[in-house]
DNA sequence: ATTTTTAGTGCAAACGTTTGAATTCGTTTT
DNA sequence: AAAACGAATTCAAACGTTTGCACTAAAAAT
């Protein structure tokens, strides 16, 4: 690297680094020709200021660390994208990891991220970190009174603020529906065990039935993960056996996708036959066949809420931890509707 | 932040910064007890090393900065991986903007990640860029000599390495496989004009007709955003004319979700009536339905790639780009041929 | 008893930049 | 002519860490 720095400038023009730094930073008490003749040759010769010195001396490093399980799910993206647009405009950088739902990379990652300075970090909370409930990283992370904002999967415990969708909420309004549109025998494909969305959705789930008078069929509560490879088993399990559901409610849109293919093989109908309801609102749902009901996760906005909540912690030497819980909403496809 | 350095601890023990810099750093000539005592209260008081200090020293900042253009399609998410999966061992860190096309926003990201001195940068340039052929912002990278790799989208010029699919080559197997089953009035939903990319696939299917003696029919090829829904109208217009194309080759499987969906509106049958053959091999596209034909992209495998070359870079003081192009290949799903 | 070795530690410079205080020098005021 | 001012610049310290070299003191070799 042949980097041109102040210093370099200093010695061509015989003066000290001070006024170099002066001339570039458009201070007050210069010498308009000397600052006109720095910037020119700053200009000419591509110098481009260390922002790691800055970082040194100004303990901010405008740099934010972002940690997340996979990047595989659009919602994932669109979260970011809400993050992004925050700290885009005022100059912060994304440092970004991805923990693969893995307890031991999270721990890693949070240290570099440490080690590195983040003036904050925004992390979604592995399925292991959630299942070993070993949250000793994130104590290191209070100690240094970084900003913390959990996004998307809250933790129980209160080691720093969050922002999340109701997903009880969500999953409530999602089975409710169902039950209007006539189904009882309504199975769902729960989440991973461990993460409190999952167990929020169950519960939602769970609540309006009973709040509908319908009993439960624990042969119809499967956990899977967040994929469509994993919904498939379950579902012909279901469809192969005496008594089927009659809907189908997914703990999100990629687990229906999955429920989908199994009941177009077996000649199933759509929802004549089984309705179906996801949730996170893909934006292929729309598009797929059926069209997908699903309940609106507010993926965008979690994000930049979160920026935003990150922000405020910032600004403010002592903070205290918030809780935001946006609330979700239906939105009606072909997959419980004729249309 | 109350950061605790290798000052305080210094000042604690009485020694010098050095003593406690070689304790934590297990150098040879230190004495073992001196060691552990440091080690033990620096782990009690929740040290963590200050990398910032350490990138002014060592002039490399273990962080590599990664520009593309969204993240909404998995290709890119996939590709991210790819990258993620060589750096994340070696204790890179991956800084990472999108600059959703834009032009402005790719030059002020890449001024930002010089000035935060990234270690390389890989870049996938936006369609801006590409239309305005003005690459004055990789200049200053070169300048900085620092390793510049462009993914996915190449760029004529040469102003770093790059490693991309050959997307001539999986163009041309997406028409033949086409012409090879029956289709003779092939469409083209065709990419965003300027980028390289488009052009490539362009000509790859215009190729293909040839060497099969098929006239290419202008009013078959439109030029759509890479998304789902800017394939409708001209998927619409085609099936509303007297001709009817009998197939359709897309640009990316998004626009072959949004031509599926206007040709099921229409209750015209897929492949019966029209084939269609997408590019990129989505995760969900082997679950659509019906499950899309596709040329696989190879995208976690470009990314690997692309963080390794620059690593290569990285290591040679005087390196030479270099060009990498993958093949791809045709999987055949139901779009194409009934199962 | 003297010299040599060695283990352990300290010193100081370096990385690039900013900034309050001090300094220079020319000009204006008394 | 002396004093005061003001514009332009320089000085020095600071941010946290590493590292070659110098240094001390004790142990080992002569």
């Amino acid at each position: 690297m042949n980097n041109i720095t102040i210093k370099d400038i200093a010695r061509k023009f015989k003066c000290s680094p001070s006024t170099v730094s002066r001339a570039l930073n458009d201070h007050s008490n210069i010498n308009v020709d000397t600052r006109e003749t720095i910037q020119e040759y700053a200009q000419k010769m591509g110098y481009q200021k260390n922002s790691i010195s800055l970082s040194l001396l100004n303990k901010s490093t405008k740099t934010i660390g972002v940690l997340v399980p996979s990047i595989n799910h659009s919602h994932e993206a669109q979260m970011i994208q809400g993050i992004q647009s925050v700290f885009d405009s005022l100059g912060y950088m994304l440092i970004f990891c991805v923990t693969n739902e893995l307890h031991s990379l999270e721990q890693e990652h949070i240290k570099r991220l440490l080690s590195n300075r983040v003036d904050a970090i925004l992390v979604s909370i592995s399925q292991e970190t959630a299942n070993l409930r070993d949250f000793s990283h994130f104590d290191m992370v209070n100690k240094r009174k970084t900003p913390l904002v959990f996004i998307d999967r809250d933790i129980v415990e209160n080691y720093g603020s969050s922002v999340v969708i109701d997903d009880y909420k969500g999953a409530y309004l999602a089975t409710k529906h169902l039950i209007e549109k006539g189904s009882r025998r309504i199975a769902h494909l729960a989440g991973p065990e461990g993460l409190l969305v999952s167990k929020l959705r169950l519960e939602g789930y769970l609540d309006c039935l009973k709040n509908h008078e319908i009993s439960p069929n624990t042969d119809w509560i499967k956990h899977v993960e967040f994929n469509i490879e994993s919904a498939i088993e379950p579902t012909k399990s279901w469809f192969e056996s005496e008594l089927r559901p009659d809907a189908i409610f997914g703990v999100n849109d990629y687990v229906c996708y999955g429920a989908v293919n199994v009941l177009m093989e077996m000649n199933i109908r759509i929802p004549e036959e089984v309705s179906i309801v996801g949730f996170d609102n893909c934006p292929i749902s729309p598009y797929f066949f059926p069209k997908l009901t699903t309940i609106d996760r507010k993926s965008f906005e979690i994000g930049r809420l979160a920026a935003q909540q990150s922000l405020e912690m910032l600004s403010k030497d002592d903070f205290v931890p918030e809780k935001s819980i946006l609330s979700p909403y239906l939105i009606i496809r072909d997959s419980t509707q004729l249309s």
